[in-house]
DNA sequence: CATATTGCGTTTTCATCGAGAGCATATAAG
DNA sequence: CTTATATGCTCTCGATGAAAACGCAATATG
């Protein structure tokens, strides 16, 4: 399961995304309208920003931005940022990969099913994005400057 | 990341299937062979015997056997007994299904995709055995009784 | 300067994981 | 019936990580 950071993560990111307007968002917006707790969400909100998904501006008028587009924000990306491997097991992961003692994976039946069950869960989570899952047309701008 | 448990009870599975003939195997053979802490182990085999998989027999002779055919123990089965749920929502979990607070799941979109991720995942592990990651013929007979 | 807001290290609490100790119970062999 | 062999069961323990709160520093606005 993914652990409650994560699923927070996902419901800031898709809130943000959600908004009519881009203007910087309020941590405390964000962790009322969401049911977050305000001081985990900030935890949350900086580690994004420090992995260049987000932006943020300090004082009066300031809050959090999206950095990227949403529409490139891949679910996999994300989940590895806070949760690490996706996979099932460290022997398949593809960015956390250890081998495992005791176990030649060329001839262990467990590690083929796990890659399988990888490669058709990174099927899904790196080619959705936040705005797939917020439900909104990719931006047409961003801080002002219009992306393709 | 499956918990060590379930990797190690997936390792004494295949261990106890990929035997030649079966018979009553120790507990200690087993934690010898695939480098699994004894006394966890122990726990883990009585776990899968209380769950009806394993079958024991105490005194001299005595060990774990299969108590159904390994060729009709589904990974998502043993996962789901140790681990819990194999969704990475409570929302999208067959099993362990819990309503997530403050959403609506006719539209939430990351349920929607979790909900493909998790379909495509048990498309795998309900239908691969623990048969199928030992590498062996099911078995044609089950403490002296033929099976089909 | 006053105020609003994020940045960030520390600490707390709690549950769970991984593991081990010790004794109880059942069975087979002699 | 006794002894050796195995599993059954409960308790404990430490380490780790998850979830969250605290307090103050840094920064931007006007």
């Amino acid at each position: 399961m993914l652990s409650m950071k994560t699923q927070y993560a996902f419901k800031a990111l898709m809130y943000m995304a959600q908004q009519e307007k881009q203007r910087p968002i309020l941590i405390a917006e964000i962790a009322d309208q969401k049911t977050i707790p305000l001081k985990f969400l900030e935890n949350i909100l900086l580690q994004l920003k420090k992995a260049g998904i987000l932006n943020s501006k300090k004082g009066k008028g300031g809050g959090y931005l999206f950095a990227k587009n949403p529409a490139e924000v891949k679910l996999a990306t994300v989940m590895r940022l806070i949760d690490g491997p996706i996979s099932l097991l460290p022997c398949v992961s593809l960015h956390f990969y250890t081998k495992c003692k005791n176990c030649d994976e060329n001839f262990c039946g467990l590690n083929k099913v796990m890659l399988q069950v990888r490669d058709a869960s990174l099927a899904i989570l790196e080619n959705k994005t936040v705005s797939d899952i917020a439900g909104t047309q990719p931006l047409t701008e961003l801080a002002g400057i219009k992306v393709e």
